[in-house]
DNA sequence: TGCTATTATGTAAGCGGTTACAAGAAAGGG
DNA sequence: CCCTTTCTTGTAACCGCTTACATAATAGCA
């Protein structure tokens, strides 16, 4: 049933049936009564595939909003990860008749601006329930990139961070490994949490004592204090499961100052599987986090709550890869 | 850049390029070659829209695949929540050209039968690891919905029975209780586990000890026991959360076999907001899993598997919705 | 070389909607 | 009551791609 089967039935125009499913103004009550009963009737349904390419002159405006922290160093590549996942939310925006514009997420961003918005990517471990519910109230619809809330119900892509950490812990087990240290950034970043939540759940389901140090991944200070005290108290581990790559490399140079050689004496994992993990010396061992996808999912959940009034929000979460190389052994 | 443009540029008409594309025999390999680079040079991306919509005429073929536990006890309604599910996947089947099949899980599939199979959806907490290798060494797509298995990486449609769970017991908290219990399925079931989980998680973040106790939904025998060992043991609690619907109208029916009611002695919430405990007495606090959403979620998933190449495997959670009903203070 | 069987390519009609534009109908003004 | 303005409706082109069918090119064979 399409509505040019509909038009007939109704007899209308194709024209009027479409003004009709899009709430269109100049239609008497008449005629849109008229063509509602056989909707009804016949239990329309619109293809949304013939609908998004024939509405292609509208044109969807996201903005994509990072924080001004992540923005900064997207230029300068360090990070590497945010800088890949937008590549991927501008491929889908391509596909998507979209056009995207990057903005700082502490902007105040003035009404004009918002006129033509018709999402919002809210991309990165800054994000706020705050921020999130500035765009509900005025109605714009939001998908949070790399980031979850558990206590607003929004949209968000996420990496399987608790099932990953929980797969590197298994394989260090495998290993014979049983002194395994998690290094993590701050953890009310949902993401290093949840990769915290997996070690610790899987160490203790094979009677493994967890034992984690937290480290200031922002400023990336001097690791040395923080590896000194764990040597001290905790001697020489067998395995070091870090946060995420930039932290393992850390890791790794750090341990060397101490004469520790990696993977001789210590193997570590990182995660995210960003490139300069791959040339690193020794290349870094890691879960790799679809990035490119996490970007391009984001963009096309976006592009279906848009127009396919999707209004259950979802939390997608993308599962991750370990890819063994000499850092661990 | 479309493929007319292409086209033009490779001084060959659309259908070439088309059927360069899509590997097509016959084309002359120097033709292909020559439209190969135009291809590149221009950095042409297809608008799924618009292949979608031209290529009507493959419908998709999905199986839906359900434990025969389930199945049998669909038209019997005693298993609504799967009946709403598949609902949503028939629902957007029919908008996503699809034509739907269910078979019982236990089925021994022929080749015949699997060869017009585009893609599978294996519905319900029955679905074991080994009924996702079967699909995946035949290289059909597959998408789980209401399981999710960590140790396969396979794409599912699940609820967020977690944070559920955790908002109700942060209600039940709110409302001044302190003694609440959790009756639960077997937790091998993982959104019985999931559900566990939160209610453990968010006990122990107040300070609260959890005790549950575990009951056999499947078979939805006389409950009295266990109820008479947790009053014995236990006391009356003050609130019980139940892992599903039908498992709190069971408690609430018990518990008044003991005399006590609900919500003046005992406040009880369920999970999944089927029909039936709207209409139960005392109508049934729940949380509301957007079941026919799952469906047609899952079915979309298996569209963009199968259409767009979509690789890499991701868990879809569901919010769920608190809805207060008399069966709860 | 001439005739047929293949193979390669092009033409154009859809797929199911939207929307610019044209035209007809109703309303308003003098 | 006629002319202009506004409101409704219809016609048909188009969105980007696929594919049946027609046609042109090439190959095969006697």
């Amino acid at each position: 049933m399409n509505i040019r089967e509909i038009a007939k039935k109704a007899e209308v125009s194709t024209a009027t049936v479409s003004r009709v499913l899009n709430n269109s103004e100049n239609v008497s009550s008449a005629t849109r009564e008229k063509v509602l009963k056989v909707l009804k009737e016949y239990r329309f349904e619109m293809d949304p595939w013939a609908k998004h390419l024939a509405s292609k002159r509208n044109i969807t405006h996201v903005l994509i909003m990072v924080s001004r922290r992540i923005l900064g160093s997207l230029d300068l590549k360090s990070k590497e990860f945010y800088s890949i996942v937008i590549k991927g939310i501008q491929t889908a925006a391509n596909m998507n008749r979209s056009v995207t514009e990057i903005v700082e997420m502490e902007t105040n961003l003035d009404e004009e601006k918002l006129k033509n918005v018709d999402g919002v990517l809210l991309v990165g471990g800054d994000t706020t329930a705050e921020h999130v519910r500035f765009f509900k109230k005025i109605g714009i619809p939001v998908v949070l990139v790399d980031q979850y809330i558990p206590t607003v119900k929004v949209d968000c892509v996420v990496s399987n961070g608790y099932d990953g950490a929980s797969y590197a812990v298994k394989y260090l087990i495998s290993q014979r490994f049983k002194k395994i240290v998690h290094i993590h950034g701050f953890l009310n970043h949902f993401g290093f949490k949840d990769r915290y939540n997996g070690y610790v759940a899987t160490m203790e389901q094979n009677n493994l004592l967890p034992k984690s140090y937290e480290y200031n991944d922002e400023v990336m200070e001097d690791m040395k204090p923080l590896i000194d005290k764990m040597l001290n108290v905790y001697g020489v581990p067998e395995a070091i499961f870090a946060s995420n790559d930039p932290i393992a490399m850390k890791v790794i140079e750090t341990l060397s100052s101490f004469h520790i050689k990696v993977p001789e004496d210590v193997s570590v994992i990182g995660f995210d599987g960003i490139e300069k993990g791959k040339h690193f010396t020794p290349p870094l061992s890691t879960l790799k986090v679809p990035m490119h996808e996490m970007g391009s999912l984001a963009l096309k959940r976006l592009i279906d709550i848009v127009y396919n009034q999707d209004i259950y929000p979802v939390r997608i979460s993308l599962f991750t890869e370990f890819i063994k190389r000499g850092s661990s052994i």
